[in-house]
DNA sequence: AAATTTAGCGTACGACCGTTCGTATGTCAA
DNA sequence: TTGACATACGAACGGTCGTACGCTAAATTT
């Protein structure tokens, strides 16, 4: 029975659709999403999925989009009213890795997946994952700079070549977990950061 | 021309065919080599492709095999002879770094972004890629607990920890190339590669 | 010289891909 | 009550996927 539904429970179809699609993409990789298995798995027909959206492309974009969105909520917003400086730097840290650790995706976090699977391809889902680690990047070096001018990392810090590293370290966190099965990637991951940032190790006692 | 070929060129095709494959799969992955897609690049016919390995599982378990055998020949046995210890490991983080950031694949490290595609998959390639990277990881744990015990590394030094470390960051490269079209990725691995590994920086004066 | 093996081609297959239609059913405004 | 609009459906499209089978012809073996 189509066209039994209201524009508000539209929106909700759509959100289900990129939620879906967002889970498989975190497993299979962007480009795994099909038309086809989205309509199975949400019990509809392929032009009532494909229709919210027009193609493809910007079906993968809408994805992206969702998946970024949820990535700034859980990692940079929780983070955002710390005290600006190595308060507030660790914070995001915390969070990213505990994000990455438990993101909802059964593959990990999707963020991570998509840019390994997209970094040297052509196209428009390319370009917008580029502007937006792009964007997420510099607000990590801005973060950086701002905890070398408050004195809480050493002021020969390089922004980029650290924010670099933590996003590597970030990112190697699905892998391990998922190829490996290590169960203590948190700790490695806030370890490394630290490391990285040429702090002292986060349990031990500081200096004794 | 069917049937012109001898045994011997018959095992080059093979090589031609792997080395495209491997090709493919650094920029769209593993799962997007296709065996039409390989036949049109190598102008071959498709069963003429499929024929050297049976079946595409087969030739993607192939092509890892290919990429793990050239990542062994590049990055562990030029560190092999040198002396144990800090030293082999900070070899291995050397030619391991610059492997990647110049693989000869169009898309980067092949293990690095098949590592990300298929962390999470089902199968006989996650399984395989599973129990190549873990014995990578042995070897670089081993090599570290080495360095610990000559004194080159402090004692409460975790392999487990700093081996996932390495990892992450070596395989950072590939987005930070691709996605940001950095530059210094070279010396940024190594920098944060020395760091977790808590030893000074490279470049300037040791100590002063 | 005859027989066997094998590399590779051509064709065909069923399945799935993304996309495009026409259509039916529902909501909402006039 | 009627008309416009949105939602979703079902069917069909050309194309590509992996795979299977039969064939030729060269290389190898007997």
């Amino acid at each position: 029975m189509p066209g039994r539904s209201s524009a508000h429970e539209a929106l909700e179809t759509r959100s289900a659709i990129l939620r879906t699609a967002a889970d498989i993409a975190s497993v299979e990789g962007l480009d795994g999403v099909s038309i086809g298995r989205l309509a199975a798995e949400l019990r509809m027909s392929k032009s009532g999925v494909i229709g919210h959206f027009g193609s493809k492309e910007e079906l993968q974009l809408a994805t992206l989009a969702l998946a970024t969105r949820i990535f700034r909520e859980r990692v940079w917003e929780p983070a955002e009213h710390l005290t600006p400086g190595l308060p507030r730097l660790l914070g995001i840290c915390e969070a990213w890795t505990r994000y990455t650790d438990n993101s909802g995706y059964p593959g990990g976090c999707f963020i991570a997946q998509v840019s390994y699977e997209y970094d040297s391809r052509e196209g428009r889902v390319h370009d917008e994952l580029a502007r937006t680690m792009g964007l997420w990047r510099r607000t990590l070096m801005a973060e950086i700079d701002i905890a070398v001018e408050t004195g809480d990392l050493p002021a020969d810090t390089d922004a980029a070549q650290v924010a670099f590293s933590l996003n590597a370290l970030a990112s190697g966190m699905n892998p391990a977990r998922h190829l490996h099965g290590d169960t203590d990637i948190v700790s490695w991951t806030l370890r490394a950061m630290r490391a990285v940032l040429r702090l002292p190790p986060p349990d031990p006692a500081p200096v004794t």
